[in-house]
DNA sequence: GTTAGCATGTAAGGAGTTACATGATTTT
DNA sequence: AAAATCATGTAACTCCTTACATGCTAAC
């Protein structure tokens, strides 16, 4: 990618590995899907864009005009579509950016575009992640579970209620890693809804 | 602020309401509580002080030795702490700022720190906040119910998983909001736990 | 023919991080 | 006396957004 750690660059490269796409049709799926909710600007997608086809990751296929029309004059200095389609050396690039599995892949965005792509990695390298992650996860329970004791009274209850929410969330969040670890072990290849652990037991 | 939204600055402010801190201070109870659970940088934090104190909400003390220290010979070039202290302008800024209920409070980060001073705000403020915030969060409850129904066929399992799981904690988000909205309408001045509307019933 | 949505781009700037640099105090 | 932790600060940089600007295509 653009440097160790460019989620975007990822994401593009991923999206773009089931089919060529245009920018706009990119921004759509990256705000609709990967963990990335909030809508992408294109100031950010387009200079994104052109960082790849220099680094010779995507090419552009210029279209003048709409798929159905007739004539397709290829270019007039008119303004057209801009479909990137991945390279064979932007393949590569892919499988080894979305294999790393050290410490900067469980982190939030990381994460999530890796496991978005989890289809395309084998069982041990998803195990590795999904692993790290929780981990990753348990930690900040920890430290939101010891700031919480020793804040007790200095705070007024929103303030509690707030961290108390936010432990909430962390602890979903390891409850589900769990699930996925735990199919994932089974060689279940798919989660089809997660079972939640046969009778979601108590909270921790 | 130092800007409308200025999130931190907000926070900086209602931190020092309660007593005057020195910078490292701060910054342990921004990472530890406001939802801001991540640590915040001192690349950050001391610029933002300094621009509160040109703008006069805060005034610094500084003091060249530790408390327990017998002389305090106020300063000599030496670096000590420097402890900030809420001037009279700066309590009313805060209270503007912290009261403000339009569509920027409903907004994460500007929520979260709103939220975690609710108790220095009047019923009807936090109301119209916390309304107004279920609102936002209903909005994009409902974006991605919708791109979820759109895009059962097109992606393979984890991508479906990772959004069904995002759509998971936007609803319990809801959730959330709905217990805090009863509670402050039953006048309940505090959420002590905030109950689950009784029996926790299913997921939706 | 005009509005709405598709499509691409640039410039400026906001809000933060990392890496660096310094020094004081407490603990081992 | 060394190591850990407390404490403050700067410079460069990253990643993203906003506001602007352009033009094409489809629908009313």
């Amino acid at each position: 990618m653009a440097k160790r750690g460019d989620v975007l660059g990822l994401a593009v490269l991923g999206l773009l590995h089931d089919s060529p796409l245009h920018g706009y049709e990119l921004r759509k799926r990256l705000s609709a899907t990967l963990g990335m909710f909030r809508a992408l600007s294109y100031g950010s997608l387009y200079p994104a864009l052109r960082d790849l086809v220099t680094r010779g990751w995507i090419v552009e296929q210029r279209h003048a005009v709409r798929e159905g029309a007739s004539a397709p004059p290829p270019l007039a200095g008119k303004r057209g579509r801009i479909v990137y389609e991945l390279t064979a050396e932007g393949k590569e690039q892919f499988q080894d950016a979305l294999a790393e599995s050290g410490p900067s892949s469980w982190e939030d965005g990381d994460f999530d575009v890796r496991f978005a792509f989890f289809a395309q990695l084998d069982a041990a390298t998803r195990l590795r992640i999904l692993e790290g992650r929780r981990t990753r996860m348990s930690e900040r329970l920890d430290n939101l579970r010891r700031s919480f004791a020793r804040s007790r009274e200095r705070w007024d209850d929103y303030t509690l209620e707030l961290q108390r929410h936010g432990l909430e969330s962390v602890e979903h969040e390891v409850r589900w890693l769990d699930g996925l670890i735990d199919n994932e072990r089974r060689g279940g290849p798919a989660p089809p809804g997660v079972p939640p652990p046969p009778g979601t037991p108590g909270t921790r």
